[in-house]
DNA sequence: TCACAAAGTGGTATCGGTTTCATATATATT
DNA sequence: AATATATATGAAACCGATACCACTTTGTGA
């Protein structure tokens, strides 16, 4: 059914049918032959067809490295809950952690035409830079910070230090790291930095030994857990763990070990996920505003979608200290 | 730029760039020219144009409940993946459990005339069903089964079923259960029947004063274990959760009040998340295959897409039990 | 050498919409 | 009454692609 067999129906004329779905000059009388024979056939006119002629799809295309991690299924959670309101539609990509489907995904959503695109970025190469400079669309990038492009991303350096420093301050002496490759700049060399930057100020050292690096899951934070305290030596006491599904793994094996938490080794995590919660012994975090991240992502491509600025922003969202067992101590 | 300008651009016709891009006959020499002048220009066509022509929009829409829900970016994990693979897109909408959306959205993707759609559901209506029936599009439903739809489900019942007589088995005595409406069918439902039929078996009666409806959430399952151990009487000695968020939120409760699990009560959930493996006490619970059930949801549309089969197909995934310590118990 | 199939070519109709245009009518303003 | 303005209308051009068509060239087998 196309709108010309339609407007048959109606007993009106292709104009009409097109005047009726984009608000022009339309009588009553035709407006509601026309909505008698919508009923009737159902008709829907297509948006392809539409989007050839006015260059408009109503689409924006995001790229996320996982979709079953729950920081990103809630940043696009808050994502589609603006842009859907406004009569978007969301075209996913999961690239599952391989930047070079990012690359692919940016020309699959250049045929698309999509209006925008929303990258939830975690490894920037120059490629990615260069490929994201020729898209003729609104960018944002959700979580990094990339010179010349609209960012929003969380205070990774200060929610790092602050808890770094709250576990320092709680008396612990021997500080370790599970972090994620410094390649990612906001988990993984920006959380880095802060908890770096609290052990100076504690005058504390940390060999490399103490720092590991380790992929963005449970198992993974157990497997370094493990590396971590088998190695000879004195044993870390304070876990600082770059994620808090890294962290739950960490414990995992702590407590297979026999290691108390807090009591032997404190721990902590970013992100407060849904699982800091429910950990055996409650788990101290930085609250990162995930959903808010997608919503605020989601007003700065509308708003560049509308008004075609070209003004780089880079919004910052802080994060809040949400102090639970896992790193309490009773100062000796 | 559109095929015309660039067709000029490379020096060729339009109908050779059009071949270029749909293994049409083609000299080498032509075809080097189009190369060259991609390279230059990064022209790609637009695959809405396309699409107004073939009908084919390589778009496969998905309505899901909850974006942030483990079990829902699982089975969309899967879908992805598999799509991907075959040049298919997903068009993502979230319903946030507001079944009126569900509508809503189906009327969206016959305007963007994709070429299939998922559905992640929940509470069906008469409502729902003739909108779906009037899809001229193959449709899957995961998660819930549904008489004339294609559907992947899982076995519901009988994890259920199978969870509620190991805690019997184990010794306990007053079973109560925190499910959900019933209105869904598959998660409300068929999970409350596998519950008492298990009672049934031990000869256990349950009173409607132990059956609680929660919505599903850690909190909602945390008001629920409230309300269900304020009340006057004998206390459960054994919860069954309709899912691991519900029972994680009861074991806070538990936890709060001090009960022990599962010395006092036990608690078990279904899905096996990732919160599962993390409570203070390790939850046992059914281990739903929620990728693969994507895949197969997907193998399915595409199956439908490319024969056009009529065959109506249900396909039920079964579940593994996965005992932890939160429903062993010594036996007296 | 000829017949016939396969490869290669560009013009043009077509897909399903929107937008411009020329024109007509109704209403409001001087 | 004359004029300006807002409302209403359908034909036709257009958007950016594909597909059919008629045609030419090349390759193959008898």
């Amino acid at each position: 059914m196309n709108i010309s067999e339609f407007s048959k129906i109606a007993g009106v004329s292709k104009s009409a049918v097109s005047r009726y779905f984009n608000d022009g000059y339309l009588s009553e009388e035709k407006r509601a032959q026309i909505e008698k024979a919508i009923q009737i056939t159902g008709y829907a006119p297509s948006i392809a067809a539409r989007s050839v002629k006015t260059r408009v799809t109503k689409l924006v295309g995001v790229i996320l490295p996982k979709l079953s991690s729950e920081s990103c299924s809630r940043i696009t959670e808050g994502i589609d809950e603006v842009l859907e309101a406004e009569g978007y539609k969301l075209i996913l990509v999961n690239t599952a952690n391989n930047p070079l489907k990012e690359i692919e995904s940016l020309e699959l959503f250049r045929q698309n035409r999509v209006d925008g695109v929303i990258l939830l970025g975690t490894v920037f190469t120059e490629l990615h830079k260069s490929v994201l400079k020729k898209m003729h669309v609104p960018v944002v990038i959700v979580g990094q910070r990339l010179k010349g492009f609209n960012c929003v991303c969380h205070n990774d350096e200060g929610a790092a230090y602050a808890l770094t420093r709250q576990m320092l301050k709680n008396g612990a002496k021997r500080p370790a790291i599970i972090g994620v490759t410094p390649e990612d700049k906001a988990a993984g060399k920006a959380r880095l930095d802060g908890f770096l930057r609290a052990l100076n100020e504690f005058h504390v050292a940390t060999g490399g030994k103490l720092t590991e690096i380790a992929q963005f899951s449970m198992d993974s934070g157990y497997d370094h857990a493990k590396h971590l305290f088998s190695q000879a030596g004195p044993k870390p006491d304070c876990l600082f763990c770059a994620t808090d599904d890294i962290a739950s793994g960490a414990m995992l094996y702590l407590r297979e070990q026999g290691l108390r938490v807090p009591e032997d080794v404190m721990v902590c995590g970013i992100g407060d996920t849904k699982i800091a919660k429910n950990t055996y012994c409650p788990l101290t975090t930085a609250r990162l505003h995930y959903k808010t991240a997608g919503i605020e992502a989601a007003n700065m491509i509308l708003s560049s979608i509308r008004h075609g600025d070209k003004i780089q922003r880079t919004l910052q969202l802080d994060y809040d200290i949400v102090e639970r067992e896992s790193t309490k101590r009773e100062t000796v």
